[in-house]
DNA sequence: GGTAACTGGGTTTTT
DNA sequence: CCCAGTTACC
C-alpha cells in the first residue's frame, strides 16, 4: 500500500487515509461540515481505480449533477489518468435513474420516446385533470395545484399512505382526501396514457428495474463499488435503490452528517443514516471531525448551533489558527441591513479579499431583494444561485417544452402551453385543440388541418404557421438545426406575448447554439430539465472566469461549498427559522440544522444581521421594542460565541430647499 | 362562452 | 413576482 505511485494520498488526515483505503466491507463516513469529507471521497475513487477497479464499475452518487462532475475530474486527476479514458459513472439519482428508464423503457412498458416533467409542469397537469374531475370546485376552496403536487410527491418520496402523509404534513387538506386519492389515480393514468414522467416516476422506474429478479441482479452486478454521498438527505425510494445495487453491502461507501439533513420537506429522512449501522452490523464506521475550513470562533458557534440529537455526536475543531469571533449585527431595519452587507463586502474588498471569497447566503430567495438593489447602486457585480432557475423562465420553458413535442406528439402539456401563446387561444380553446390534435397514431400531421380549423379566426395565420414550422423541424434530424427551426416557430409568438421580448430571445439563441453541440436532443432536454442552470451565466460557458461577482445563494443551493467571508442576512423569527417551516412539528429542527450549514460555509469570517424593525413581519412586529436575541436559534451558547454589534440607525440626511426653488415646468414639452 | 387586461393579496427550501 | 378574481370586450 506504501509503494503506490502517485499523490492521491497527499495531505490526508489518518481518518481521511482510512475512509480512502478501506476494503470492500460496507463504509459509513460520518462527515462533520468541512472535514474534508469530498477529498476522502475522491482519494477513495482514485484509490479503488489504482487497485484495479475498471472506472466504469464505479458509481458515484451525488446531490447534484456538478458535485458528480467535480469528484469524477478531480479522482481521475489525481491518479494521473489520461485525458479520454474512462470514467466512473456519477450523478444525481434522477439522472442515473433516468439513463437507465431510457435504455430498458421497452422493459417498463414505455415508448422509448417518454418525457420528463418538471414539478411545475406535473402542477399543470395535475389542474388540467382537475377541471375533468369536477374539483374545480369553489364553494370549498380546494388545495393549489402545487400543493397537490407536493403531497402526491411525499407520499412517493416516503411510500407513505395519502392519509398519514395529509394526517402529518397538510392536515389543512385532510377534508379533500378522497378527491385527491381520485385525482392522484387520473394523475398516474394520464402520465402512464402521455408516457410522460415527473421526477419521482424515474426513482420509481429504476427501483422496479432493480427489483425485478432477473434485470435486478444484472444491473447490480455492473458495478463493484457505489459510493453515496449526502446520505442524510436520501428518501426511501434512494435507499430502496442503494439497497438494490449492494444487495450485501458489499463495495458500498456512504457519507453523511444528520446534522446537516435539510430536505425533509422532500421526503428525506436522516434516520436512513442512522439505520444504515443496523442493515450492515459489520459496516465499518470512520469519524471525520477534524476541520480544515473555519477558524475556531465560528466552529465555535457551529457547535453550540449543531443539533445535540446528532446521531455522529460528531464535535469540530479546528487547526486554524483564531479569528474574529462571528459578529451579530443589529441593524435598525432591513435597508439598514443592506447598506451594512454592502459595507461589509466592500471593506472586505479593500483588504484584499475578492469578491468570489464572499457570500451572502439566505434562507429565502426573497430575502435578497435590498441587498441586490443596494449591491446594483454601488456597481457590485453579483451573481445569484437558488430561488428562480433559468429553466423556470417562462420563455425557456416556452422553448424547452416546444422542443419536446417534436419527439413526443403525445405530451399534451406541451401543446397546451405551446397553444396558448397564440393570440386569442386561451385555456379553454386550447383544451378543446389538443383534443382534436391528439393523435391516435404517430403522425400528426392529418389532424393539423382541423385543428387551424376549429381555432378562432384571430388565431389562424398564427396557428398554421406553428404547425408547419413543427412539421419542418420534425423533418430535419440534426439537433441544432431542430432547436433553430423550434426557436423560429418560437420567435413571432414571444414577440407578441413578451414585452421584453428581445432579452428573452438572447437567451434562446444561447441555448440554441448550446444544442447544436449535442448529438441527443430529447436526452439533452431531460438533462436540461432535470438539473437545469442555477444561473443565467451558466449558460454562456465560463468565458468569464476571470471575472469577479460576489455569490448571492440560497443555504439549500450552498450545501457543500464555503467561502472566505459569509453574511448572514434576515436572523430573524418568521424569516430566519422560516414562519412556514413552523408549521410542521419537525419545522425548527429542520431550520437549526440549515442555519448550522449557513453557518459552517464561512472560512475566516462570518457576519448575522437582525433587523430590529421588519414590516410586514408579524413577530418581528411584536418585538419591535424589546432586546431578545432576533432568532430562537441564538440561545445562550449561541450568544457566548457572538459578538454583538449595535448598527446606529444611519438616517441620510435630506437636504431641504426653498419651497419655491424647486419647480416642475412642462412648457417646452408642448410647443 | 371565452379571452385579455387589470387589480389586489401573498410569497420556503429543490432533484 | 405569481395567482385568483373581476370586468369589459369578442
Amino acid at each position: 500500500m506504501f509503494d503506490l505511485p502517485g499523490a492521491w494520498d497527499e495531505g490526508l488526515d489518518d481518518a481521511q487515509l482510512e475512509a480512502a483505503t478501506h476494503g470492500d466491507a460496507p463504509l459509513i463516513v460520518l462527515a462533520g461540515a468541512g472535514t474534508g469529507k469530498t477529498r476522502a471521497l475522491t482519494s477513495r475513487v482514485a484509490w479503488l481505480m489504482e487497485r484495479g477497479v475498471a472506472a466504469d464499475r464505479i458509481l458515484l452518487l451525488t446531490f447534484t449533477r456538478r458535485a458528480a462532475d467535480d469528484m469524477l475530474a478531480r479522482a481521475s486527476a489525481l491518479i494521473g489518468a489520461e485525458p479520454g479514458t474512462r470514467r466512473p459513472r456519477g450523478g444525481t439519482f434522477h439522472a442515473i435513474a433516468h439513463r437507465y428508464v431510457a435504455a430498458y423503457a421497452e422493459s417498463l412498458g414505455l415508448p422509448g420516446t417518454f418525457t420528463v416533467l418538471d414539478p411545475g409542469e406535473a402542477a399543470d397537469l395535475m389542474d388540467l385533470l382537475r377541471g375533468h374531475h369536477g374539483l374545480a370546485r369553489t364553494d370549498v376552496r380546494m388545495p393549489r395545484s402545487a400543493t397537490l403536487v407536493e403531497a402526491y410527491s411525499r407520499c412517493i418520496n416516503t411510500q407513505r399512505p395519502l392519509r398519514e402523509v395529509l394526517a402529518v404534513d397538510f392536515p389543512w387538506c385532510e377534508p379533500h382526501l378522497e378527491e385527491m386519492a381520485d385525482l392522484f389515480r387520473a394523475f398516474t393514468d394520464r402520465k402512464r396514457a402521455g408516457a410522460l414522467l415527473d421526477f419521482d416516476d424515474l426513482l420509481l422506474y429504476w427501483r422496479a428495474l432493480l427489483a425485478h429478479e432477473q434485470l435486478g441482479p444484472h444491473l447490480a452486478s455492473q458495478f463493484d463499488h457505489v459510493l453515496v454521498d449526502e446520505y442524510q438527505d436520501v428518501n426511501t425510494l434512494q435507499v430502496d435503490i442503494v439497497r438494490s445495487l449492494r444487495p450485501e453491502g458489499l463495495g458500498l461507501t456512504v457519507v453523511g452528517d444528520d446534522a446537516q439533513a435539510i430536505y425533509e420537506f422532500r421526503g428525506a429522512d436522516a434516520r436512513h443514516l442512522q439505520d444504515l449501522a443496523e442493515t450492515w452490523p459489520d459496516a465499518s464506521v470512520v469519524r471525520l471531525e477534524r476541520n480544515f475550513r473555519s477558524r475556531q470562533p465560528i466552529l465555535d458557534l457551529a457547535n453550540a448551533v449543531r443539533p445535540a440529537e446528532n446521531n455522529a455526536q460528531l464535535r469540530l475543531h479546528s487547526d486554524r489558527p483564531d479569528g474574529p469571533r462571528p459578529r451579530l449585527v443589529r441593524c435598525h431595519d432591513a435597508p439598514a441591513e443592506a447598506r451594512a452587507i454592502a459595507d461589509g463586502i466592500l471593506e472586505s474588498f479593500e483588504r484584499g479579499v475578492t469578491l468570489r471569497e464572499q457570500a451572502i447566503l439566505v434562507r429565502a430567495a426573497h430575502h435578497s431583494d435590498l441587498v441586490e438593489i443596494e449591491l446594483s447602486i454601488r456597481r457590485v457585480p453579483y451573481r445569484k444561485f437558488g430561488g428562480l432557475r433559468f429553466l423556470e423562465a417562462a420563455h425557456v420553458k416556452d422553448f424547452v417544452t416546444a422542443a419536446r413535442l417534436l419527439d413526443n406528439p403525445h405530451d399534451d402539456i406541451a401543446w397546451f402551453r405551446l397553444l396558448r401563446l397564440h393570440q386569442g387561444i386561451g385555456p379553454a380553446r386550447a383544451r378543446a385543440l389538443v383534443a382534436i390534435l391528439h393523435p391516435e397514431t404517430d403522425d400528426l400531421l392529418p389532424h393539423w388541418a382541423d385543428a387551424v380549423a376549429a381555432a378562432p379566426a384571430a388565431a389562424r395565420t398564427t396557428l398554421s404557421a406553428t404547425l408547419d414550422g413543427l412539421a419542418v423541424a420534425r423533418g430535419r434530424t440534426r439537433p441544432g438545426e431542430r432547436a433553430e427551426m423550434v426557436l423560429q416557430v418560437l420567435r413571432p409568438l414571444l414577440m407578441m406575448r413578451y414585452p421584453d421580448a428581445a432579452m428573452r430571445l438572447e437567451d434562446l439563441e444561447r441555448l440554441v447554439a448550446t444544442a447544436a453541440a449535442v448529438d441527443d436532443l430529447p436526452a439533452w432536454l431531460a438533462e436540461l430539465t432535470l438539473d437545469p442552470p442555477r444561473s443565467t451565466g451558466d449558460l454562456a460557458g465560463s468565458p468569464h472566469l476571470d471575472e469577479d461577482y460576489v455569490v448571492i445563494s440560497t443555504i439549500h443551493s450552498a450545501k457543500g461549498l464555503e467561502w472566505s467571508v459569509v453574511h448572514l442576512p434576515h436572523v430573524i423569527d418568521g424569516a430566519f427559522p422560516s414562519d412556514m417551516a413552523l408549521k410542521s412539528p419537525t419545522g425548527l429542527a429542520e431550520e437549526r440544522r440549515l442555519f448550522y450549514v449557513a453557518v459552517t460555509r464561512a472560512r475566516d469570517e462570518l457576519n448575522l444581521y437582525t433587523p430590529l424593525r421588519m414590516p410586514h413581519h408579524r413577530r418581528a412586529r411584536d418585538d419591535r421594542h424589546s432586546f431578545a436575541p432576533a432568532s430562537r436559534f441564538l440561545d445562550d451558547g449561541a450568544m457566548a460565541a457572538l459578538k454583538v454589534v449595535e448598527l446606529n440607525p444611519v438616517r441620510h440626511q435630506i437636504p431641504v430647499v426653498a419651497a419655491t426653488a424647486v419647480t416642475v415646468d412642462l412648457t417646452s414639452l408642448w410647443h
